[in-house]
DNA sequence: TTGTAGGCGTTATCAA
DNA sequence: TTGATAACGCCTACAA
């Protein structure tokens, strides 16, 4: 234990004529600065830079903090900075679990570093994301995260001109915003195609949904189509349906789908929650799966691995992805010199019994 | 059209020498005073109560706010006024659905008021809730939402000496820290057992994962075996597993509730995913539902709707407690005389097939 | 209804 | 390595 100045001993003790008035109760840098007998100043660089300190007085400093529980006023210190250790990131979604899983990983990262995710939902809506990022940005952010590469051209121009690092994520394309960290949703529904003719299906349908909002899931069924078109198929067999993936309306997709095209012997799901739905369609009308019709999905849901029959699907990089974004982003704090970057991380067929 | 003073109608040209330098390249409320021909104050005014201001000037400064582009920098707003429109919520997880929906109904309620979520994700770990705690208090945050009754004696200290409202919330009891909005876990439970002796069960069990962490889902085991008793059972079967709930492991403990309690013919499930995992279990080893065994579980989540057979469920007001906790916070920010209080939302019993 | 002036609690730039 | 001293951009009595 460091000693004290006398002082300061006996912390019960109080002087309220004395104290200047303050707005919070909390102690702050002035009375740890006081109570070690050191400036404002050298209190903020034993935190912020300890080995710009001696020893001797970081060590009275650090006793001081503890002595007198101080912490930080964050705010403060993000005026004072002109930024704050905030990392804006906008996802569609917050029920959905892939966004969930990178986001976990992102906040594990970040916060041992100091830094505090701020979540945005756009709920798939670009003209919500454009008005997110304006109220970030009145936070003073150390960076954004934006999901996806597709914004409005305001969005874009914000982008550009608060001179902040900014990271696309779960997709990635061509020309480079600053920096794009995830995989080719194209890719993901060539993968999904070519694997259904492997396990020699003949008839294969894409069943997407909510694919106006969506656009990569857009993507994956692109990606699909353009698969089947290399293979010399020319009847590209579809239904889509307006609202967002899930159980209840793979059911039905799946019955519409059959309904026009009665022969299709194999379907790619742009989301395993419809294929899960479909799933138990099958079981209700007697389909067996997959010697009559084949399922593949994406997303590798908790489920899928462990339903009757199991499920085949393309697994994306969920957490992966949380986890580069903060790496790449911490990098650059610590070296602003660094710039901007595209990594792919791919994805992974996972082949089950459903295929 | 609001007609601005001449001086400032050309916005692009710049005179360097006579601007003071500024951190950021945004303007700020003094360049809106300028514009407007105002003090600082009636614009501050202007943009928290507009009411105070006159028709007039409160024109002009519209004027100037949107011919400028100005926003607010909320992080000095923070500053000045020692409080932010934050809000600290900490739940133990993001990947679950519970959370995500009443997240995502908190935020809807609270964005357009201008409040802005900080999410915090303790992982069940009560240490982690103390010190996400803390690092959101550093934020002067508007108010502080935790999940459940249970924390660290710690937790409560900074609680009650932080002078911020608290509202705990999917969790409702006796004693009340300040203000809960939720539901009794305990009912969840004997609703569960109640519903299985009327459909005939005799030899019921639970299905529990993760009961040293989640204390919630403890609790619904322990109304679960109230229910028991009270119906003069003695024998209270049950089978229970560290992990985490997930379709997973939910299988597995089926078989082994089954190995140990051969006569078993109705199961409750502290989760709907555990409870889709035991019926996969199911169609694998050919055990009817619910002629043989009858399934209920807790969560109504996406699938239970949809599977074959519909699962009999549970289903807590996931996004009416979000809305709540912001209606609350909401109105005692209007009116900070207003006290704490306790909110039943109660739960709804979701029959279906499965039983 | 409007303006003046003094904080809010840090960080950052210097000089010592 | 340490310490004065300005900012940082807005809020809020208080005075007018």
């Amino acid at each position: 234990m460091q000693a004290l100045p006398k002082k300061a001993q006996n912390g019960t003790q109080e002087d309220h004529a004395a104290l200047p008035r303050r707005a919070t109760g909390r102690p702050q840098m002035s009375d740890v600065a006081l109570l070690a007998g050191v400036s404002t100043s050298t209190v903020s660089r034993a935190l912020r830079m300890p080995d710009a300190v001696s020893d001797l007085l970081r060590g009275r400093i650090d006793a001081a903090i503890d002595h007198l529980g101080y912490v930080p006023n964050i705010v403060a210190g993000g005026l004072a900075a002109s930024r704050t250790r905030v990392i804006g990131v906008i996802v569609p979604s917050l029920n959905n679990s892939f966004f969930a899983a990178t986001i976990e990983a992102m906040d594990a990262a970040f916060a041992p570093k100091g830094y505090q995710i701020m979540l945005g939902n756009s709920g798939y809506s670009l003209e919500r994301e454009a008005d997110l990022l304006d109220s970030f940005l009145s936070w003073s952010p150390s960076a954004i995260v934006l999901t996806g590469r597709n914004h409005l051209r305001r969005t874009l121009k914000r982008v550009v001109s608060c001179d902040v690092p900014v990271v696309e994520m779960w997709e990635i394309g061509d020309h480079t915003l600053d920096t794009a960290i995830g995989f080719s949703h194209r890719a993901v529904g060539e993968m999904a195609a070519k694997h259904l003719y492997a396990r020699n299906k003949q008839r294969i349908a894409f069943i997407g949904a909510a694919l106006t909002s969506d656009l990569r899931a857009k993507e994956r069924g692109a990606g699909f189509f353009d698969a089947v078109r290399a293979a010399g198929r020319h009847d590209v067999l579809s239904h889509t349906i307006p609202e967002r993936a899930s159980v209840e309306v793979g059911g039905a997709a799946l019955a519409a789908l059959l309904e026009a095209h009665p022969s299709v012997d194999g379907v790619f799901f742009s989301n395993d929650a419809l294929m899960l739905g479909a799933l138990f369609e099958c079981q209700r009308v007697g389909i067996k799966v997959p010697e009559q019709l084949a399922l593949i999905g994406f997303g590798d849901m908790d489920f899928s691995a462990w339903s009757t029959p199991t499920l085949s699907t393309i697994r994306p990089p969920r957490s992966e992805i949380g986890l580069e974004v903060a790496r790449h982003l911490l990098a650059r704090f610590a070296d602003p010199a660094l710039g901007g970057t595209t990594i792919d991380l791919g994805c992974q067929l996972m082949q089950r019994q459903s295929t």
